[in-house]
DNA sequence: AGCACGCCGACT
DNA sequence: GTCGGCGTGCTC
């Protein structure tokens, strides 16, 4: 009895937060041929039944017979993760150290994920070829379900529907088994025919590419293998021409293509484009869709139907017949990174997937993280460069005031406001950048000082005024403002500090005429909210948009000329050593937004620190020489990309208890780390060391070659687990972005 | 994550 | 005397 298929382990991932695998046994009558890698199946599990996916199979078991299960039931005779992504998501789960089961669940619409739903409903039709009308049955030899099936088909030559065969007892597993060995074959539905094999697949034509575009697109069409590309572009440079034209070498090549966008770029605008350009269909995949919309994209990828399938950093993992590129644009955004659960970054999961599928990635930003920019530089990636705005928009002009001592008006210099009357007179828009919501950061008691800070987080309150009430930006509290000072009963409490509100009041008071179109979270929260407001904006009439970075990302506002930064001084001085890294592509990426018309654009800078080197440098040179000077610094700091860094961040309602935990896991781990060559810093509470109400504390480890840190962590993770009692919260972030 | 088991406070 | 709080432990 030692290699009966009834007694084959089937090791089975469910979705939970464990980092292991549960065995099985096979049940004697499903085909040994569905219970591979990637087949979902129905378990008994304590006392419910779960959905889980097969990750392995094995003959033996650390259980003995008699206390394992056997599966309840196959429930596709598809793979529902297919081999390549089952890879993907076994590179991850080792990476990130993250349970495996729970990272396979991120492969699967929820639908499928909780329920056993059928999915595949493909009605191809079957057909037997001359040669399986032809052969010996006896040459098959004992495959008797292929024998049957090769039977009902000749008894059938007009073919017989895939439903219909499974209604007779034919599994999908068997009829593909004939169709490799070319003895039937399925005819798919015209509808469900690729629909790029046809000869039109653009449904307008191409733009005209300036040399710098055409030397990118030739130099990515030099490979259709792994060849990652970093293709860093100014704003308004046309590095989306390039990604379509790209992409329909890709799709004449019959395969698919997959675009990442960051989460606040994936507007309707941006799926239109797609969807004008090419005459194959093109999915989005992002967090707003419903459950049955996401299952259908998920299909029309798995089985080839989307050409394109455009989407946030979850359809990373979407199933693909036969993907042939991936483009994550604006890959520096920081919401590639998730920052929970499975602390996956999808920028560098694109690389590692194009790297295990052969296929080429094309990485784009005007402000590319310092990470790629190191690999880029360092000949990793292809670097390629657009450093002329396409059309007839000339590159914005920096102008910095120093507002040291300056009679301000609610912040605005006389410079800025004699700038912005002249840009409305001439009918033009202005752009105000504030990257602070509500009316004011703080409500200040003016004769004590006292403000009020939010009772569950280490932050003070933020002012709003329609409706008034305090808001706390963290955890979301909110409370009516206090009329008297808490501390000293003073009634003369005064917002203090400028946010988005206020400066809408203020603006429309000193222009009475003009339209103020603010944007940020709180007016853009409705459905189609946002794309009213940009629809004004597109109108072209002169306004005054006042807005967060929400209006920093890849919106095109041709009738903007001037862009002003009101407050750039608080990016310049913060704790987290990304911080400066970040406030730089924002400030790049504001200023994209001005004169991509006709018009020149100003980017208005005001700022205490006009000497700030860094600033200079940004200002004078641009990002690229920038960047090497930050690059600089982070070589001297050991910091990533020139370090690597893993985060344990601990958190619980008792302060002693958190930091008691991460000191525990610290001295457990000085052994394996002085040996690794892994500096352990701390255990130090979080920037914000209570949140929610619950105190925060980390332990940053920090190795300089990152086999190392990936070892430590692969020795340590349990220890880790055994530590961590039951009211502990604990987590493992690999490449935090941020330190909070 | 669920779900049960288990041992201490206010209730029909 | 019980109902139920959530602390602890287990799920193949």
């Amino acid at each position: 009895m030692l290699t009966q298929p009834s007694h084959t382990i089937i090791q089975v991932a469910l979705p939970l937060p464990l980092r292991r695998t549960f065995d099985y046994l096979a049940k004697a009558d499903i085909p040994a041929d569905l219970l591979q890698p990637g087949a979902r199946v129905k378990v008994p599990f304590g006392k419910r039944q779960m959905i889980g996916i097969i990750h392995s199979t094995s003959l033996h078991s650390e259980f003995s017979a008699a206390k394992l299960k056997t599966i309840s039931a196959v429930l596709d005779d598809e793979l529902a993760i297919p081999q390549p992504l089952m890879k993907l998501c076994q590179w991850a789960a080792e990476y990130y150290r993250h349970g495996i089961g729970d990272v396979y669940s991120h492969a699967l619409p929820t639908l499928l994920r909780n329920q056993d739903n059928s999915w595949h409903e493909r009605t191809e039709l079957w057909r037997i070829t001359q040669k399986g009308r032809l052969i010996g049955l006896d040459q098959l030899r004992r495959a008797n379900r292929q024998i049957q099936a090769l039977e009902l088909l000749r008894e059938h030559p007009q073919g017989l529907h895939q439903p219909v065969l499974k209604g007779l007892g034919v599994e999908r597993a068997t009829l593909n088994a004939l169709h490799k060995k070319e003895l039937a074959e399925p005819l798919q539905d015209q509808q469900q025919r690729t629909p790029w094999q046809r000869e039109i697949l653009l449904a307008e034509s191409a733009l005209t590419l300036n040399p710098e575009q055409q030397h990118a697109l030739d130099q990515i069409r030099l490979s259709n293998a792994f060849a990652p590309v970093l293709l860093e572009g100014v704003t308004g440079s046309g590095k989306t021409e390039v990604y379509l034209q790209a992409i329909a070498d890709c799709l004449k090549r019959d395969r698919q293509a997959l675009v990442l966008v960051p989460e606040i770029g994936l507007t309707p605008q941006t799926l239109h484009r797609f969807q004008q350009r090419f005459a194959v269909p093109v999915v989005s995949i992002h967090s707003n869709l419903s459950e049955r919309e996401r299952l259908t994209s998920w299909r029309k990828a798995r089985f080839g139907e989307a050409g394109i399938v455009l989407g946030t950093r979850s359809a990373l993992f979407a199933p693909f017949e036969k993907l042939g590129l991936i483009v994550v644009d604006e890959e520096h955004d920081l919401s590639y990174k998730q920052q929970e659960g499975f602390r996956y970054h999808a920028r560098d999961l694109a690389i590692i997937r194009a790297k295990q599928e052969n296929i080429p990635v094309i990485l784009g930003s005007a402000t590319p993280a310092l990470e790629t920019l190191h690999n880029a530089r360092s000949g990793r990636y292809l670097h390629l460069l657009l450093t002329r705005r396409a059309g007839s928009a000339a590159a914005p002009q920096f102008r910095v005031m120093d507002i040291r001592q300056k009679a301000l008006t609610h912040g605005m210099s006389p410079e800025l406001l004699s700038e912005i009357k002249q840009r409305l007179k001439a009918k033009q828009q202005v752009l105000m950048f504030i990257n602070r919501r509500g009316f004011a950061p703080v409500l200040m008691c003016h004769d004590c000082g006292w403000f009020k800070e939010c009772p569950h987080c280490d932050h003070r309150m933020t002012c709003h005024s329609s409706p008034a009430r305090l808001h706390c930006h963290h955890c979301n509290h909110q409370r009516a403002i206090p009329r008297l000072c808490e501390h000293c009963k003073s009634t003369d409490l005064r917002p203090i500090g400028m946010g988005t509100e206020r400066l809408e009041d203020n603006l429309t008071a000193l222009f009475p005429d003009t339209p103020v179109i603010r944007i940020d979270r709180d007016t853009t929260q409705r459905k189609h909210a946002l794309g009213r407001q940009l629809d004004r904006i597109a109108s072209g009439e002169p306004c005054i948009l006042v807005g967060t970075q929400m209006l920093a990302k890849g919106h095109h506002f041709p009738k903007v000329t001037l862009v002003a930064v009101c407050d750039i001084d608080s990016g310049l001085f913060a704790a987290d050593f990304r911080a400066t890294e970040h406030m730089a592509q924002l400030l790049i990426q504001v200023a994209g937004r001005a004169g991509r018309g006709d018009d020149k654009g100003l980017v208005f800078l005001q700022t205490h620190q006009p000497g700030h080197p860094l600033l200079q440098t940004l200002i004078a040179q641009g990002y690229g020489p920038f960047a090497t000077e930050l690059l600089q610094e982070r070589r001297l700091m050991g910091m990533p990309p020139y370090g690597h860094l893993a985060l344990i961040r601990a958190e619980s309602t008792n302060p002693k208890q958190a930091s008691d935990f991460l000191h525990q896991v610290s001295v457990a781990l000085q052994a394996t780390a002085e040996q690794l060559n892994v500096e352990i810093w701390g255990p130090a509470p979080a920037l914000m060391a209570k949140k929610a109400g619950r105190f925060r504390f980390q332990l940053m480890l920090r190795a300089t070659l990152r086999p190392n840190l990936q070892n430590m962590l692969r020795f340590s993770i349990q220890q880790v687990e055994d530590n961590a009692g039951h009211r502990i919260k604990w987590s493992l972030d690999v490449d935090p972005v941020t330190l909070d």
